[in-house]
DNA sequence: CTGATACAGACTGTATACAGGTCGCGGCGC
DNA sequence: GCGCCGCGACCTGTATACAGTCTGTATCAG
């Protein structure tokens, strides 16, 4: 029973490893706290130990992965702070990212594009059958927040915010789909994509403390997922990495 | 001419290279672009090749080092708009910090530790022969930032805070040497004490939004630092990884 | 004289062997 | 019955051998 999905020549070792277990962390085939062997993942992975222990290198700069004192790793467990806390400082770094682009201005292509994803999740939005298409929505939600940290243009807070939302459940989409069996869902989405347009306006304006305070705020819709999240707790599956955040008392 | 500062036996070789690469780049032993080739660390270093390789791909995710498509790592070289945001980024990120220290409260010892430190501070700073003492109040004002990160108490932040304090000169107290020769440093340095006095208080007031502004302020007096050493270049020997900023046109 | 090609050197990615340490389990003594 | 000690398995840290790839140079053809 192997990892199926990578099976690519093309890829090196490493990265096949980094990739495969990554997954094998997110969905929770390993439980927090555990130790992560690397004769096991030699195994599992189908690689020799060197591209494993690269692999365990990288995801426990990335977060997933805590160091053992007495040597090797173990899967991370977060609690409901550290994951609410996650959240502040993504929507804080990419507040910067909005105050960068409105200050320094941002290229009329990159604004036209992020225009025309707003049209299109317009279009996701209003329809009323929502629920299909919430994996579109997550998709062009995604590009508009890559397209905001490009207009940005700033190496150094790509690379921060990468790290911030290496952190499966802080990432900008990764909430939004426990909401889909929420009655609220239409409702946030109406208010997110608003949030949108006004960050987009004020970047366009050089309105830098606005653009900054918006996407800030516009975070924070994803602390109202988490806090769904967690009374129901059924809807926790759809969120990748959900396994490593600590249950809360069943109510 | 082998590294001589690190030949203790207690630390593992990995840990050992780390170290002694990371000196090597940030001494500018090594120029900015070029390759580090991972059999020449073995000479110099003195380990073998695993510890280096795993040395380097640390170096790679603190941001010192970049990956080169073909394979292997290369000095990075940091751009004067790119050093100027990493410290935009700290400062924000020691905002984030003092707002949660606010938001939540800080343990009294905390803040009775915090206020020590400031006396201490005081004192040095108020001494008119300053230079002497420059390095004492480096070393205050490290533990400064320190205990108010403590204060936050909060991990996640404390990571991120923590890489991006890993470029040299973005840290909080990195660019203060800096000024040593210039007439303006009791005055900066006042500037920054009360800075440090007021988010203090800010803190202890639960006056989160305030405690953030005072921070992001605060990281800007390093800007004017900055400035002052792409200015008198002759200064700039001061900081550490000052070999790794791309130079600017000598005026 | 210029451009392309082939070869050589070097370098990285990968696999594996070896040594030292740690943790857990079972047996023995109190 | 309980606690301590010792042994053994496992696991990581380290070193090194091997193979594929890239780069740079030198030579040859046009």
């Amino acid at each position: 029973m192997s990892v199926d999905k990578v099976s690519d020549r093309s890829l090196s070792q490493t990265v096949k490893a980094q990739l495969a277990l990554r997954e094998l962390v997110l969905r929770g085939e390993l439980n927090p706290g555990e130790r992560v062997s690397e004769l096991q993942m030699v195994e599992r992975l189908g690689v020799s130990r060197t591209p494993v222990r690269m692999a365990l290198v990288r995801l426990e700069e990335e977060g997933l992965l805590e160091a053992i004192p007495s040597g090797g790793f173990a899967v991370k467990a977060f609690s409901e702070k550290e994951v609410y806390e996650a959240i502040e400082i993504r929507g804080t770094l990419e507040g910067v990212a909005a105050r960068f682009a409105a200050e320094h201005g941002a290229s009329r292509t990159d604004l036209r594009n992020a225009a025309d994803i707003l049209d299109a999740i317009d279009d996701v939005v209003r329809q009323e059958r929502i629920e299909i298409d919430l994996l579109q929505y997550v998709e062009l939600n995604a590009q508009f927040h890559r397209i905001l940290l490009a207009m940005a243009d700033s190496p150094t807070l790509a690379r921060q915010l990468e790290r911030a939302n290496a952190l499966p459940f802080a990432s900008p989409s990764a909430l939004v789909p426990v909401q889909s069996r929420s009655p609220e869902l239409h409702h946030i989405l109406t208010v997110a994509q608003d949030q949108h347009r006004c960050v987009l306006s004020a970047i366009e304006r050089r309105e830098g403390s606005r653009a900054e305070a918006i996407m800030r705020e516009h975070a924070r819709i994803a602390h109202r997922n988490l806090e769904w999240a967690l009374t129901n707790q059924r809807d926790m599956d759809l969120v990748p990495g959900s396994a490593l955040i600590k249950r809360r008392i069943r109510a």
